[in-house]
DNA sequence: TACATTAATATGTAGGTACATATTCTTGTC
DNA sequence: GACAAGAATATGTACCTACATATTAATGTA
């Protein structure tokens, strides 16, 4: 009689989306049990688990154990950034790259860099600054702090042939990662180095890592004028 | 003899890429299958295939049936932002929020939007030009386009009252998001209506929603001078 | 050789059981 | 009433089996 049909764990997603599309269950409210959704759609818990799973990641529902699941109160707008090594992104454009090592030095963080770690007093780390080539044009300029603590090796790697960016990303994964997006306008410096017109809008990317709680690196990443992120997908 | 004691998700997926980045499987190289790590870690398969959707989130692998797991070539920084509803940003830095309803109106779609949406021809759609206040300062000015065929509703919501960023937000829940980040040198008419100096860097972020592949909306959103966005976690 | 058909295979998913873990709720003690 | 200890409970995970599905590889046919 009871017809099993085997059910998706997508099907089961949608339907609780529905649920709560349809203000079965709005905002703020405690959804059933995963065991008692199971039993009503039908299918294993696992399933409904499998699709709780998917809204929570999605911002949907937030789900806490013995505290049940509940409907977000504030939806938001969930978008995943891939940020590709410099070298790739500049070559999946069909341009040329090129990297340049303008200048590094071991120096005291100052305190914009000590707050993207978090601390609270100064420390020595390795300084590289560094600018991406386009087809000989400036593509993205880097400020790029790298901790001498976590990334000891760093020092005895040429970064003139290599760069961090792509030496870091390929040797030192990160479990942590911050980022930060906002518009700056051009100085007279990024003139010279991002051939940008004083006063252009520029796009900036700060970034910092750590591997669980040791810091790795912290950069400030300039962009050329007209430089655009975006997703897909 | 054989100690089988229980291997988390977690355990394994550092082990598996512990293995990437000690170099044992290199940038494109192939992974055992699930079954044959499984075997080796002494754990079920399932919790190998576990690790794997991790490590395939986060762009460290790639999986294809059949084709097996490989290493990713290129790796990438994966960040998740979270855009919230921008009432929510601008009351949870304490601010008091409003909202002012410039226009409205059914035009023709322009290129820029028939280019986010994927038209080849114009359609006549909602546009609304709407400006977020913080504590009756600018926050973020939208020139929004809602979709007549997919969100006919939208014509009978007042949106002096209601705004559209909220109401599709809560009303119309998009299954693909394509989002575009850059940078903008304020123009006169920003000077309005952003109070933002002329000349002044502006950050501008556009979202274009679907559900399945029907359009729901596109914006433009200018943020005011200063605006960052970022990421936590 | 070119192309369609079929077999082989690695990942993906559904269902189920048992236990782990993090909270919340309850109860006891002062 | 305040606080601590313990019970209750919803989600999270580990393991297993059986199939589903998407591709690649192999095979047959013109």
């Amino acid at each position: 009689m009871s017809e099993r049909r085997r059910h998706s764990w997508m099907e089961i997603r949608d339907s609780i989306r529905g649920l709560i599309l349809n203000a079965t269950y709005g905002p703020g409210d405690k959804l059933p049990r995963d065991e008692e959704l199971a039993l009503r759609f039908g299918c294993a818990r696992s399933t409904v688990h499998r699709a709780m799973r998917d809204l929570a990641q999605n911002g949907i529902v937030e789900r806490r154990r013995k505290g049940g699941t509940t409907v977000r109160r504030d939806p938001v707008t969930r978008a995943t950034l891939d940020i590709p090594i410099t070298r790739l992104e500049v070559e999946q454009r069909g341009y040329r790259y090129r990297h340049r090592l303008i200048r590094q030095s071991i120096q005291d963080t100052p305190p914009s860099i000590m707050a993207n770690f978090g601390f609270s007093e100064p420390r020595a780390m390795l300084r590289v600054e560094a600018l991406h080539l386009a087809d000989n044009r400036p593509y993205i300029f880097e400020d790029r702090w790298i901790s001498l603590e976590t990334v000891p090796e760093i020092t005895s790697v040429d970064l003139t042939h290599e760069n961090a960016n792509e030496w870091l990303v390929r040797n030192r994964p990160y479990s942590k990662c911050d980022l930060r997006l906002y518009a700056r306008t051009a100085t007279a410096g990024d003139r010279d180095m991002l051939q940008a017109q004083e006063g252009e809008a520029l796009f900036v990317m700060e970034r910092t890592t750590w591997i669980d709680a040791a810091p790795i690196t912290s950069l400030c990443a300039v962009a050329h004028p007209g430089y655009q992120l975006f997703t897909q997908g």
